[in-house]
DNA sequence: GATGAATGAGCGTTCATTCAT
DNA sequence: CATGAATGAACGCTCATTCAT
């Protein structure tokens, strides 16, 4: 197994356990026996716990960018820029749930506040399609002049709450059902 | 001190504690500090950890139903019924942010998530305002005809995450903004 | 419940408790649960549990040897005061295991230990019924010349194997087992 | 030090622990104090106490029966193998208190009662030579037609208290002593 | 570089004992 | 006197991290 092999093992395992059950159920020697490699070898490419715990984050980050970009075009109208990104986004989440179990688990914990809150600040890189948007909306007046955080809010929480339902089970999300869910945080944000 | 006082100490850190920096930050031994008890004085109380969780999620719960539901009348247009019940359930939280930070790392854990699907399995009784409300939206139709639970993320998720927000200092939610907020989420869920 | 009654509940109550269980099993506060009584009421009666344990082991002894007694005359055959005195204390065992399991629960405990080693070096008063019979038995050259230690090991080990196998349900002692039995021990010891 | 000294050294602590002054006087943290081990190490061996403790016990059977069978004829007269066989026993027990101790004090606790019970009902392996002899005596006719319990028990029974007393100091047990002592406990069992 | 055995601080919990009522 | 709520030391056990091999 190469270097690169190595880490990859590690982060995949981190990823399952803690999406599954959270931080609480992924001990070191759990993440390194599941990775097949030393418990030791962990800290050979992560200081500790909290930095593998962070750098997982950013990867799923990384991966997920991409794939709701793929088909984003900036110069559309506001609209179908909204249902292609939100649409996209919550497509990826579905085929992907443990990436989405594990940014919820992220997020709900100091370290996602934390991370969340230099990003506003602008301390830290964030996304700026989403940014970009919005202020395209609110400049051209077809979303609501309300603060970005809260559109943020307006439109990635019903989203997530929706994605956390279907992938528990409460609900079953097909596309009919996925574009309806949208278009209603559509027209949430929209004038 | 009486004995109802140390419950309520204990059950005061425990609030305290957990809401600020999670279940993980909040060990017995930290909460009987805070509460000047002793460490087993908590069993006393509480058979073990997950029941004083779970108790003083149950009183959170309880006493907020009365706060939100004292300015509600049943027999007002479903918009006005939503926009007050969703206004004084911002405000509560706004007045009681250790509230709403407990409530969400409650329902961010896996308390939280069986509490959930009791529910909505109707295991265990919830609250009915905010169904009945859904459900007379929908077959008046004023309210989209989506399956409950994503009803409910519709409203509910922005709310939290405008709320969290508020709470850790992205945003400031004065009365107007509440109101447009509030105004944005109806905007979401009705037809 | 007058003083004796409450002294006799607690004694009652530990009795049991660590007749079936053991001594790991009988905490103070049940123990006064058990015996209806308040947990530091406890305390009035014993200085501490030690002192509870060692007056409860007294007790039982006390109980027992008038027992054991009532039907025993000194002046018959070595033989015949043998199977006298052993038969019925085995019967008495039987009808009474609760005492049965106590007392060998007590004797397999440091406390036991020292109260043996007291008896022995003659700090302590012990049953000199035994000690009597086997010095006759021996003087008579009935019994084995052997010291008493011995004696009473030989004579005692099996009953007491014998009784816990009964009361654990691994033979049944019937009357004519009982006699058998005792009929071997006294086989052991005769010379 | 080794992996297997270890292990070693930690069954060698509780051993002595134990042996001297019951199950409740060895918490782990001074078995592994006294085993040179951190507190945790223990659980590497051990999944928990109650293991730790079966272990134990299951190694001091296995380190007796081949010393005790070392010199054991089968086709002996029963007397001659009866001898044979509980004078290497006690012998065994003499050079090796902590041993002696521990499994008294095994037997004596409720994991003894079970592993005992198991035994009985055949749903463990037990000591095949001590049922074979006891059989054989009953077939020849030269050992009592008593349940193999009450044998065992007959036999046993004088054996351990003997070891017990030697142990305890309360009486001395030398080789002629033993002998004597063994003699009557055949004449216990014997026809 | 990789390992995994070893560590020990820290966890949730119990229980003999005390003492205000 | 009797109570039982309160205590906190001590328990069994976990796990992030280190380090000899």
């Amino acid at each position: 197994m190469s270097k690169t092999d190595k880490r990859e093992e590690i982060v995949r395992a981190a990823l399952e356990l803690i999406a599954e059950n959270g931080f609480h159920a992924a001990p070191m020697a759990l993440i390194a026996e599941r990775a097949k490699v030393g418990a030791g070898t962990i800290y050979r490419y992560f200081a500790n716990k909290d930095v593998l715990i962070s750098e997982l984050y950013q990867e799923l980050e990384q991966r997920l960018y991409p794939v709701i970009l793929e088909n984003y075009v900036e110069n559309k109208p506001i609209r179908e820029r909204f249902l292609r990104l939100f649409t996209d986004l919550i497509r990826y989440f579905i085929a992907n749930p443990l990436d989405f179990r594990y940014l919820e688990q992220f997020h709900n914990s100091p370290y996602g506040t934390e991370y969340r809150r230099d990003k506003i600040l602008g301390k830290r890189e964030g996304c700026d399609v989403f940014r970009n948007l919005f202020e395209d909306g609110i400049s051209q007046q077809v979303v609501k002049d309300l603060p970005l955080v809260i559109l943020f809010d307006l439109a990635f929480g019903p989203i997530q709450a929706v994605t956390r339902d279907h992938i528990l089970g409460f609900v079953t999300l097909d596309e009919a059902m996925v574009s309806r869910t949208i278009e209603a945080c559509w027209d949430g944000i929209k004038r």
